[in-house]
DNA sequence: TACGTTTAGGCAATCGTTTGCGTAAACGTG
DNA sequence: CACGTTTACGCAAACGATTGCCTAAACGTA
């Protein structure tokens, strides 16, 4: 009732009994008689009792929470990687924190310390794109808290990281392309002091190189990605003297900037130009035709982030060397880049 | 240096001080000479002092810990309005903890007890979609912790909240599809437990009112509002004897279900059937058409339930009674729903 | 010199749990 | 009956920071 909380020390109170055996008592301990086990609980649900967890965090050193930094949590595979970690660490009794770095070097500092502060007990991280220094992950680490990175990762930083193998997802897509006839493809390619981009334009060459296709560098347009340089990169490639016979883009918003002016040239796709994006965004499935993708599981790196974090928490006292985990991208194939076979 | 995190009592020790003249010293009080200050914030910075915020929440009875709970985090809306709370909150120091309550009013009630017994200062909440008693937020309310709704929101229930004007959303939709010179027009309607989808269909039934046009009950579809769900809604629009001219969704993705069908009936949008969603989801300006929708601001949203809940902390010891902000709805109008005059 | 005031800091209780250790009472056994 | 063993519980010290109250020393003033 009321505005109060109660206490063990209401509880004990209330019973007559001390404080420890009301502890033990809810926490089912062997040494108390069912008898007054029974007591104590039905007094406690009679009060409402409900535990003050910091408390108990304080005294066992465990705050059951873990922190997790994402650049924004306003965008789908940020989100959905929350998602999954949540749902992994929810069933070990964790809660999360989450914090965003707006991929900013300095607030991203500042949101460590805080999640330190408060007692984390681990911490689950995708790097901001402008951050250079890592010595505030470092402290973390030497702090014993553990530390796992997932998507965005530091190289040669020895950290435990969950990245998705872009290079395979890059060259599946392409060569997916090839067995659909494409003999001329074009790659829409990222900021390339970005591993995932380098990686993924790699993984054009070399599925190129593979099936013994040239490499145009005319065919490569760099740029940020976004649907607006989509359609820039698309402009560019229909005024090339030859025109490519499908595009290979690193992201999906830029393969529907593409998409969107080659509609408006009255160029089929799949059949004139076969298009294929990377990332499977919700809206890929909803397009007309239906974009060609490269899934990068989002929510199951969000589970395996979290599962190796519970690892790591496990092995705390022994000492436990930092792990990557490199899930398989999976290509999906749908309208735009499916040529009918008759 | 080393795994080791050290305490007030280790700085105190180290500069044969008391514990309490260096937590002073740290909180800048003014019992504390200068000189002694400096000495201690020097060591402080020197050892890696970090407070613990676990004791310091625990002796003020501050958390700093605000919980937040959406049906999913991995939707834009929700995604967003989490940024715009996180944003606000962090400027004053607090921390958010973020649930999921998947629609689930059994995860709900648990998570709404697991977030009390974290301490927690706040919690902020869009309702699942299942709950039919709410006894679990009035016994936060009991505990005198401030609780805001968004969006999703009870009837009766004499609970702060924020929400947009669904009621107007909707009414400004179905106008504007009135004035594009739509006769028949269909509604796909929620479930009506949900007041935001009520006041939708409420907006909808009043413009027509307000336009001369009769209500047809044939024309409301009831569903799940989803992806699938639009689909078939469509379907079951197309087999009437006469055709609606006209959509309007109480949610994106049910209108990109019937703008699939839609297309694959050969029926022109807007001129056969013009259409309009509900919510401005990402996706909604990249279909071919662009979706006509109704904005919810929802980073907005977030910012302001944010606020709402500092404001109710202030006043925590006054009474407070619980107040509802209602924000605009802003009708985006695109090319699904523009017909052309010539 | 004597006494009030300020300065600078210490003591110890407190927040609510947990847990190692101690111990009465009850019980078992020869 | 005597003595070891359970059984069932209490005592008190943690966890780390905060804070009301207290007190030496230094200072000021008449």
């Amino acid at each position: 009732m009321a505005t109060s909380k109660a206490s063990l020390i209401d509880l004990a109170k209330e019973l007559s009994l001390s404080v420890s055996t009301i502890s033990r008592a809810l926490s089912n301990h062997s040494s108390i008689s069912d008898a007054t086990k029974k007591k104590v609980w039905k007094l406690a649900k009679q009060m409402n009792y409900q535990p003050n967890q910091l408390a108990a965090a304080l005294r066992k050193g465990r705050s059951n929470i873990i922190g997790v930094m994402v650049p924004t949590i306003n965008r789908n595979f940020f989100a959905s990687v929350v998602r999954g970690i949540e749902t992994v660490t929810n069933k070990e009794g964790f809660n999360i924190i989450i914090c965003q770095s707006n991929d900013d070097e300095a607030s991203e500092i500042k949101n460590v310390e805080a999640l330190v502060n408060a007692q984390v007990e681990g911490v689950i991280v995708s790097i901001a794109r402008s951050t250079l220094d890592f010595s505030h992950f470092e402290r973390v680490l030497q702090r014993g808290i553990p530390l796992v990175l997932f998507d965005r990762m530091i190289q040669g930083l020895d950290i435990s990281a969950v990245v998705i193998d872009d290079y395979q997802g890059a060259f599946q897509a392409v060569k997916h392309l090839i067995d659909q006839g494409c003999r001329r493809i074009a790659h829409f390619a990222g900021q390339d002091n970005l591993t995932i981009y380098r990686d993924r334009l790699k993984g054009y060459r070399d599925a190129l190189e593979a099936h013994q296709l040239p490499f145009d560098e005319q065919l490569v347009y760099q740029c940020k990605l976004t649907l607006e340089a989509g359609r820039a990169g698309a402009e560019h490639l229909l005024q090339l003297p030859s025109l490519p016979d499908a595009i290979f883009s690193a992201s999906d918003h830029a393969a529907l900037g593409a998409m969107q002016v080659l509609k408006t040239h009255q160029i089929r796709i799949p059949d004139d130009i076969a298009l294929a994006g990377f990332s499977n965004e919700p809206i890929t499935s909803l397009t007309e035709p239906m974009l060609t993708t490269v899934d990068q599981h989002s929510e199951v790196m969000g589970q395996t982030a979290a599962k190796l974090f519970l690892e790591m928490l496990q092995n705390k006292s022994t000492p436990f060397s930092p792990r990557k985990i490199v899930l398989q991208a999976e290509l999906i194939i749908r309208e735009s880049s499916l040529r009918k076979r008759e």
